[in-house]
DNA sequence: GAATTGATTGAATAGACATTCAATGAGTGT
DNA sequence: ACACTCATTGAATGTCTATTCAATCAATTC
């Protein structure tokens, strides 16, 4: 019953689009079921494929999940490096790029992060899943505490250490999207985004412009 | 093959004692194989105890896990609220007890935090357990909230939430614990505590005794 | 000490799953 | 047209699970 009837796409396409959209259906799989409620039968269907291809195209069930969440970390990735890469931008406003992309809408949404949280707790991979996190989440740490150690000497602060600051919004970041995807109602994206900021203007008061983007709450 | 050789337990025994066992050995098992891995085989096996057992003193498999979040949270709440109930402390010290209690050797270790991220992670009972644990999570994120707004009058700050930094608070304690989880090289439970009271310090500046405990890091 | 109650056992059942694979289909080059 | 390659299909297979339940066992009551 696949896709024939549905649209003028053709029965075959090239592996890269197959897989993309095998990827984005474990996606949408993962967030409205979880992961032991992933399964082939359910992505295939929910990419309108047949059960076999992705035994095809993955080698099993395990890379694919693995190639979900490298896509996610990729995907989260490239949003702020975009930026983080310029040589054009004072340190205070990387860094403040790296917290909208922390808390942009195609990241901090609750499929996105019912995905995230499947595969974090899920013990079982943790070790495979850690070794395609932890690079990203390390580089973008140390790229935190070196731009925090920049904003440490222009402001001139004492007392304040920029690796501790980086390793609390690394807490803050994770933590936030926790209490949005588990209380919706009383945890939003903007409140997230403006507590970070403020925490960041008690540690670097003299860096006046922390202030929040202008957006609706949710 | 149970027990019948290991011990002089009894072969019978009080039907409480067993559900604490079958307790027991279910987080356990969930902080090795996570909620996937958790067959009643697995459970009951760990338990040294028979299969048939957990549907008798559970009704089912879904049953267990709940309790199993339940007696978590209990637990947590257990070692906060005997020093938030007392009345001859201060706010400020009883704010200093709950984060003690979040990381707490008893509740902040990697078993229990992997447990506590299975449930988080699993969509599929996302809504069962959130109404299990969001009792605990609002009473002390307002209980939090009414330690700050005392701390914040004490203090005569302003400019400062108290809201505000009790969902902070909130934000810390699981994205801390969250990394704790992932990368222990990198992130123990020392540290997370002394994070969370450098928050505080920057918050409330004049309460100086937001100092560390003296306690070897992990 | 028989009878009764409640706890415990594990084999049996039925359902769900990942994975395999032989068959089919569509493109591509000749 | 033809052969050839690669993508796709879904039925079949074997494994693993939760759950049921009749049988067994220990403790308690009468």
């Amino acid at each position: 019953m696949p896709r024939h009837l549905t649209e003028n796409s053709p029965r075959t396409a090239p592996p890269e689009a197959r897989r993309r959209q095998l990827i984005d259906a474990t996606v949408t799989v993962i967030s409205r079921h979880g992961i032991p409620g992933t399964t082939l039968t359910a992505v295939t269907r929910e990419a309108g494929l047949s059960l076999g291809l992705v035994n095809f195209h993955f080698r099993n069930k395990d890379t694919l999940l693995a190639e979900t969440l490298k896509f996610l970390a990729q995907e989260h990735r490239a949003l702020w490096m975009r930026k983080t890469a310029r040589t054009d931008l004072a340190p205070a406003e990387k860094l403040r790029a790296i917290i909208e992309a922390q808390f942009h809408p195609r990241i901090c949404n609750r499929k996105k992060l019912a995905v995230w949280f499947a595969f974090f707790g899920d013990t079982t991979h943790r070790k495979s899943y850690r070794d395609i996190s932890a690079g990203i989440d390390v580089e973008r740490q140390e790229i935190c505490a070196e731009l925090c150690r920049a904003v440490i000497q222009e402001g001139g602060y004492h007392g304040i250490c920029a690796e501790d600051v980086a390793a609390t919004l690394e807490g803050l970041f994770d933590g936030l999207w926790l209490n949005i995807l588990m209380y919706p109602d009383r945890f939003t994206r903007g409140a997230a985004h403006r507590r970070v900021l403020s925490y960041l203007a008690l540690a670097f008061p003299r860096h006046g412009a922390w202030s929040a983007p202008a957006e609706a709450a949710q």
